[in-house]
RNA sequence: GGUCCGUUCGUCUAGGGGUUAGGACGCCAGGUUUUCAUCCUGGUAACACGGGUUCGAUUCCCGUACGGACUACCA
């Protein structure tokens, strides 16, 4: 065990946290927990033009609700403040100047249209690489073809310039990641990335690695997409001569659409009617620009400890046949050596089921708040209180995969039945039928016990035997007349829920109506 | 196109030179139940292909195919 371990979730405030982006997270978060270590949340702001309103604190909140606690974050501070890129602008120009200083970087002063003309001759002459390098670089302006003289009038005047990492010919950068395993790429197949761009602002690469140094980053685990570009990083720590620092890298196997092709991406959500949010999120649709509200995990009546289970699985799993882990369990048994290599595709129906677990597995009187808070959030119209509440989420707890079933698959318990289910309606609603609920219904009236679930069972089950009836036979028309519909829970126990008065007039309503 | 990474049931995955290739989700069937669901039992279904190496390969190596990521003064 380590007892340095820093890790760092680092999200970009461009929109909605997604589901992968939790993953990260949370791997990152019990990597950093199964070693005493330390979770860093770093938000990484340096594109101005991507900035998105609200979007840095979605990603607080959503954190929030997962549990996902950071130790340092630009909310709580800490050692190596501030932990917004955008706050620590001034920190980073001097690492590229000191790069040009020592010949591993340049400036470029190159027009959009002299790069586009790079790329169009580029692309003519069929070249492999459609980028600014080793050899290209020589025939564009920059301080490697202007003279010393020239760059310098150049920049005291105040003409833009960039600078661009000196990608070194013929190297071989290679490196071990903890989760893919040896990798290698030979440096003449990247290019001169930019480090600095022209608002003086550094560009992630450049950002993050002085960042993950500054901050004493021991392991950055993120996604695959990174990958690429991690031999960059590589050569960005040797060249700023931090190798013997240089954090472990993890990348991680990406979440795939359902259709396999892709990323899973906010488009997916709404095309598929599948959360992929956290939290609720509204915004401009990409084409038609309209306004529009996409659903979280939260709205959909998941439980985060469940969201969270899942998603550990997805690229993860202990190698026995346990599936169900609580959080104290997940950081124990994580192990990012064991993280597979291949993408995962999202698979909203294992999702579901492990809600269902979860919501199985919790305490009623919690169910019942977390139901007076949807009801609230729905502007849901009923008077029932929380002991109600908890009486309802108790009785549904086994049947429902979300929350929100109990509103709608219980519908009854809140509002008389408007319409009988037509099926039932036909198979179990008869002249015996009615007779038995007509005789329910007399012996309800007469009733004077203690209005419960106990002893109205013994009051009907008493009526059935005494009557030699049969349960199957006379039960479901009941129920059909209680709720509207042929299934649910315990008919008594929604009885008691619903209370006398309702009861018999629902009994009533269904002898007029059926 | 180029670079990098990957490939076990439909999906998430275990496994690993000799296994009836295991589990979970989903789906199907049966049982339980006042009903629906839960639950229980059972079933369906996979090592991408071609060459090596080997007594033996799904497992190791090389190709091919397929898939994905990246290829911005975005992260």
């Amino acid at each position: 065990m380590n007892q340095n371990v820093r890790v760092r979730f680092a999200p970009s405030p461009t929109g909605a946290l997604h589901i992968g982006g939790v993953r990260t997270a949370l791997y990152n978060y019990l990597f950093a927990r199964q070693n005493k270590g330390t979770f860093i949340l770093r938000i990484e702001d340096t594109d101005q033009n991507r900035y998105v309103e609200g979007a840095e604190n979605y990603i607080f909140e959503s954190l929030d609700w997962f549990g996902l606690e950071s130790t340092e974050s630009p909310l709580k501070g800490g050692e190596y403040a501030p932990y917004r890129q955008s706050e620590r602008k001034g920190m980073y120009k001097q690492y590229a100047q000191k790069l040009v200083d020592e010949g591993k970087a340049y400036y470029a002063f190159d027009t959009k249209e002299e790069i586009d003309a790079l790329k169009t001759r580029l692309e003519e002459a069929k070249a492999n690489q459609i980028s600014y390098n080793a050899i290209t670089r020589m025939q564009m302006t920059n301080s490697l073809t202007l003279s010393e003289e020239e760059v310098k009038t150049r920049i005291e005047r105040g003409d833009s310039y960039i600078i661009r990492i000196k990608i070194p010919p013929k190297d071989e950068i290679r490196f071990q990641d903890m989760i893919v395993g040896w990798v290698k790429a030979h440096s003449s197949t990247l290019d001169d990335k930019v480090l600095l761009k022209e608002d003086g602002l550094p560009t992630y690469h450049l950002a993050n690695v002085v960042d993950d140094y500054l901050m004493k980053i021991t392991h950055v685990i993120r996604g695959k997409e990174w990958l690429p570009s991690a031999y960059l990083h590589v050569l960005l720590y040797e060249f700023l001569g931090w190798k013997e620092v240089m954090p472990q890298f993890a990348h991680l196997p990406l979440i795939l659409k359902p259709s396999g092709k892709g990323k899973l991406s906010k488009r997916d959500g709404i095309a598929l009617g599948i959360p992929i949010f956290p939290l609720s999120w509204e915004d401009k649709d990409d084409k038609t620009g309209e306004e529009q509200t996409m659903q979280g995990f939260r709205e959909d009546g998941f439980l985060p400890e469940a969201v969270l289970n899942f998603l550990a699985f997805l690229g993860w799993n202990p190698g026995t046949e346990q599936e169900i882990f609580s959080m104290e369990e997940l950081i124990e048994s994580f192990d990012i050596n064991r993280v597979v290599k291949s993408d995962a595709i999202f698979d909203f129906e294992k999702a579901k089921w492990f809600n269902q677990q979860y919501l199985k597995n919790t305490e009623n009187h919690k169910l019942g708040e977390l139901l007076q808070a949807e009801i609230k959030r729905q502007n849901f119209a009923t008077d029932f209180d929380l002991a109600k509440l908890t009486q309802v989420a108790e009785l549904m707890k086994e049947r429902i995969t979300s929350l929100n079933d109990v509103l709608k698959d219980g519908l009854y318990f809140f509002k008389t039945p408007e319409e009988y289910d037509e099926k039932t309606v036909k198979n179990r609603w008869n002249e015996e039928a009615k007779d038995f609920v007509k005789a329910i219904q007399a012996q309800i009236e007469g009733f004077t016990d203690a209005w419960n679930a106990s002893n109205l069972h013994d009051l009907i089950h008493g009526y059935i035997e005494q009557n030699d009836l049969k349960m199957g036979k006379t039960m479901p028309a009941l129920r059909l007349a209680v709720t509207g519909l042929g299934g649910g829970p315990d008919l008594m126990g929604i009885m008691e829920v619903i209370g006398k008065a309702e009861t018999l007039n629902r009994l009533e309503k269904a002898l007029n109506n059926l």
